[in-house]
DNA sequence: CCCCTTATGTGCGTTAGCGTACAGAGTTTG
DNA sequence: CAAACTCTGTACGCTAACGCACATAAGGGG
């Protein structure tokens, strides 16, 4: 993660220059996201990008179906709605807040004058933007060729890092959704890691126990994404 | 797709305005691009960037094991190398060439001084990234959800085009590399598609003969796909 | 307290895809 | 022309995950 996990602030935010974060900080207004709330539907424009704190936001790609699979996650390192400053203002996924918390909120429009400002806010926003692609290649590659078992410690791990805790709140149901499996899956995986003592469970909060247990379980997904975060995106290399 | 598929041009690259083209032309370098050829390995520099023009390039997410998906295509409506303008300068994912022929090369330096004019260069590519992006999304989502059936549909139909005739250069073997899955597995599903009458194949050649038939066989993701690409990628929208 | 809803556990049979092995057919090479 | 190699076809047992059907348990609200 890009620096010293500060749930007060968004790390993205940190990397800017303090002239330009000045020039923000009157427009960015402080929101509270609530788990399940959507953040932005497929092909709706969005007005806002959000900024999470200490929320948890998954990017959906939801089928006709209605079988979903998550493709990124975006917590207090990121941003949510990479495609209004992309230019396309909308995408087919699906935004939604998978850990309440708070958020920085600011209009679309303003983010995009900034964007196009062509200075440290923009070199940020695409550097974030091609950590966003390497999470989603991972993600894919993951859903190829790993097991439940090593998704589900790969999306615990995910899912911490952006969390100042180790309590996540999270039925074992939503998790089957995000990873595109079923219900029974997840329940089969996460027993195992219980009976390990890695993580404790009970009607939808999770205890994350013993970590560097998750980390000797998880597929090598989880270390190329974090890697790639970290690279293209600590102080020295961005501004 | 962008155009009416022309393939002495690069569709990207005819969406410009005739001004920003016309600097450029000077520096754009034809070449020839073998089949199996890597562009950018992982994590290494790319010195070049590569506008397809017959060719398809395959950006391919390779992991411990050897074992590899195929997370995006890149053909004539696209460049090979976003990691360059937007900022991280290298990718964890490798590039390959699935189908040899021509494209345009610009020296990555070059590309980068026209991205940073800020002008209709830098909108339009990061409008083709955010395309990228839809695509890699979905392949996530239907490597999860889809059988090798649909996936093998799909894969050929955003081969064909990309290609100026109905034939692929191509073993099982290496669809099978590119989807993920077995040789095996790509060996009964083209074998059905060929009973259907949809596709005739022979050591490494394939002709798809019956393109509506293969439209009426694959996943949604196909559709999405390219609808998204047509929306982000057209002379409308761009400029 | 009891009912109702929600969350988790479990146990089937089924299936898609895997790993492996090998056979035949076509192509290249010496 | 024969040998070596490459590409495709087929078969068989195995496993992970699926779909479905319940069972159990833990709150929450009246």
């Amino acid at each position: 993660m890009p620096v010293p996990c500060d749930f007060q602030q968004n790390a993205l935010l940190g990397l800017l220059p303090e002239e330009e974060l000045n020039r923000l900080l009157p427009d960015l207004e402080r929101v509270t996201l609530t788990l399940g709330q959507s953040l932005s539907e497929s092909g709706q424009h969005m007005n806002h990008v959000y900024f999470p704190l200490d929320s948890i936001v998954s990017l959906l790609c939801v089928m006709e179906n209605g079988a979903s699979t998550e493709i990124a996650v975006v917590g207090y390192e990121g941003v949510v709605g990479v495609s209004l400053f992309m230019g396309g203002e909308t995408t087919p996924s699906r935004a939604i807040v998978q850990s309440a918390g708070q958020a920085l909120r600011l209009k679309g429009q303003l983010l995009k004058n900034e964007f196009y400002r062509a200075g440290p806010m923009q070199r940020l926003l695409l550097r974030y933007t091609q950590a966003l692609l390497t999470q989603m290649a991972q993600t894919a590659v993951c859903n190829r060729h790993h097991n439940v078992d090593q998704q589900l410690c790969r999306w615990l791990l995910l899912s911490i890092d952006r969390l100042p805790g180790n309590e996540l709140i999270m039925t074992q149901e939503l998790i089957a959704n995000m990873l595109g499996v079923r219900r029974e899956g997840v329940t089969e995986s996460a027993g195992k890691l219980q009976k390990a003592g890695l993580i404790s469970y009970n009607r939808g909060r999770i205890n994350v126990i013993d970590r560097p247990g998750l980390e000797a379980r998880v597929c090598e997904c989880y270390a190329v994404v974090k890697e790639e975060y970290d690279r293209l995106l600590n102080h020295n290399n961005v501004m």
